[in-house]
RNA sequence: UGGGGUAUCGCCAAGCGGUAAGGCACCAGACUUUGACUCUGGCAUUCGUAGGUUCAAAUCCUGCUACCCCAG
């Protein structure tokens, strides 16, 4: 079963699946429905366009195609527990929760009841066996690299999963797109949250949810206030826009307290930390730390693997320490260690 | 009510007779399969107001207005 979510990375994982033998269908997940979270865009990978697109690929290669409809459990796992963590004054990383919960739960389950025995996806990493343990690995394209995105996996799920695009570069994919006459071929790459395609998540929580976010108080570091913010979900740690606080120098969120709802804010030198904790950690590479143990760390979609040491303080958490200090640790964002190419585990950085 | 001071973009602030720096904020792009960050570009024909001096005034002079401080 290859997934397609109708944009051109998996739609080449689709074909890659195919010249390699395999017996392929595709399979669109159903996430939301386009009326919820109004008008479908280009820019959303699920939009009703995006299924066309997918179908048009799967029909080109030959395989039989299926829209199967994940909108509860979406709601469910994916954008209510994203609302519930700004809620708690947390960054979610959406993306994740859909892989982990969606992607390599519920459509892997859907592939094993009819027998099929792998589920193909077009993100960039890779999935190797060492020692009878599976191994989750960096793309070779680093630029493109996802393994961030995969780190919640488990050993049986990628026990059965194929990522056909580990070993490419983009520029590759979209070659091959393009001499297969993909329809997506030159299609824009997705960004943004897929179930709030214009950006505007705060706004988009605020209907969902049918909670009103209060406007608070803007303190710096020693308590005094600085302004009013407007409702603590429009902020997050680190972030500079939307202040609307002009001061000598740009102001950063610090850091966000539901409970008195107020956002701390700071220059950007009060932004560094050198320590997070890491709960509810996935172990990829190994059980657990014997011992306080080096490799390199990734607080973010897109940062680079910082050094790092990792110690293992209760079954599931993780204190991570790193040489140097780093920027806007945010917390309810994913850590995700590595040693070199291989992805040692994950957790969810906790306050 | 006397005496003193200040009035330059939403905020702060250069300028000191030669034709409006900069920072913050804001806006627009770029980057980005999360939120952010970052980068690039834009952003006062006008200097509280009315006159005057000058080839030339935000810059000098005068009146007015507003605010601040001291004294009562």
């Amino acid at each position: 079963m290859v997934a397609l979510s109708g944009g051109v990375d998996s739609s080449v994982a689709a074909l890659l699946c195919k010249q390699s033998g395999y017996d392929c269908i595709g399979a669109t997940m159903k996430l939301f429905d386009n009326e919820d979270i109004g008008l479908p865009r280009e820019k959303s990978c699920c939009s009703l366009d995006d299924v066309e697109d997918a179908r048009s690929v799967a029909y080109a290669l030959g395989m039989p195609f299926y829209v199967m409809d994940f909108t509860a459990d979406f709601a469910a796992q994916v954008i209510d527990s994203f609302i519930a963590a700004y809620a708690r004054g947390e960054t979610p990383n959406p993306c994740i929760d859909c892989n982990r919960y969606l992607k390599f739960e519920k459509l892997l389950q859907r592939a094993q009841l009819m027998d099929i025995p792998h589920l193909a996806t077009g993100h960039y990493a890779r999935i190797t066996q060492e020692n009878g343990r599976w191994l989750l690995r960096r793309a070779v394209d680093d630029s493109k690299d996802q393994s961030y995105v995969l780190a919640c996996m488990t050993q049986a799920q990628l026990a059965h999963t194929l990522l056909p695009l580990g070993g490419l570069c983009k520029s590759e994919i979209r070659d091959i797109a393009a001499e297969h006459g993909f329809i997506n071929a030159h299609k824009r790459d997705s960004q943004d949250i897929c179930f709030v395609p214009d950006g505007d998540y705060a706004t988009f929580i605020e209907q969902h949810s049918g909670q009103v976010y209060p406007p608070g108080d803007f303190c710096d570091l020693h308590g005094s206030v600085l302004g009013q913010h407007r409702g603590l979900i429009r902020y997050t740690v680190g972030q500079r826009k939307g202040l609307g606080i002009s001061a000598p120098s740009p102001l950063y969120v610090h850091s966000k307290c539901a409970k008195q709802n107020t956002v701390t804010l700071c220059e950007n030198d009060g932004l560094f930390s050198s320590v997070l904790y890491a709960a509810d950690f996935n172990f990829i590479a190994c059980d657990s730390f014997e011992q306080p143990t080096r490799l390199q760390a990734k607080i973010r979609y897109n940062h680079a693997a910082q050094p790092a040491t990792a110690e293992q303080i209760a079954a599931n958490t993780v204190r991570v320490t790193f040489d140097q200090p780093q920027r806007a640790i945010a917390p309810g964002q994913a850590c995700v260690l590595y040693d070199g190419d291989v992805v040692v585990g994950a957790g969810v950085i906790a306050c």
